[in-house]
DNA sequence: GCCAACGTTGGC
DNA sequence: GCCAACGTTGGC
């Protein structure tokens, strides 16, 4: 089993949205980068997934999921009303996939990326490296515990 | 709103 | 293939 840290915007789709999403299950939609993409196709049903809070007050850790289903097409792309869409996917061989994510729970408490920042143990982590914007990346088993550890 | 860092596009 | 211009991300 593989561990990831997945970011989104609360403001557009938070983890109080997963949790209020039909089934606890949402797809992740709308990731236009192919690093990201890729990550997003290793994942299998099971992995674990940190929920990030971006652009947020304050940014920082909100919570586990657990992917439900693995990649498939992101419909989105082939939605001209979307704000995701993109007029050069080929529908006989889409651009980009989503992940379905099932909620797991909240942290008790918001972990603001400025904590994050303060430990070494966690010197190895994409999320807190300079110039890394990447909004999917694996997560080690070492940065997952320790991170549960200061929950 | 600012700005640093990174990714993508497109001319050549 | 190079690289400048532009767009996006995301912290602050």
């Amino acid at each position: 089993m593989a561990l990831w840290l997945m970011k989104s915007e609360p403001d557009v789709f938070g983890i109080d949205d997963l949790k209020k999403s039909p089934n606890q299950t949402a797809g992740w939609d709308g990731v236009r980068n192919y690093q990201a993409r890729n990550f997003m196709r290793q994942m299998k049903a099971g992995d674990g997934v940190l929920f990030y809070h971006s652009n947020a007050t304050p940014s920082g850790l909100a919570g586990l999921a657990v992917i439900a289903a693995e990649a498939q097409p992101d419909p989105t792309q082939f939605d001209p009303a979307s704000h995701y869409h993109d007029p050069k996917s080929d529908p006989a061989k889409p651009r980009w996939d989503w992940v379905t994510l099932q909620y797991v729970r909240h942290f008790k408490r918001l972990i603001p990326l400025t904590e994050l920042k303060t430990y070494p143990e966690l010197a190895d982590l994409p999320l807190v490296q300079k110039g890394t914007r990447l909004s999917v990346h694996p997560v080690s088993q070492h940065d997952w515990d320790f991170i549960l550890s200061i929950e």
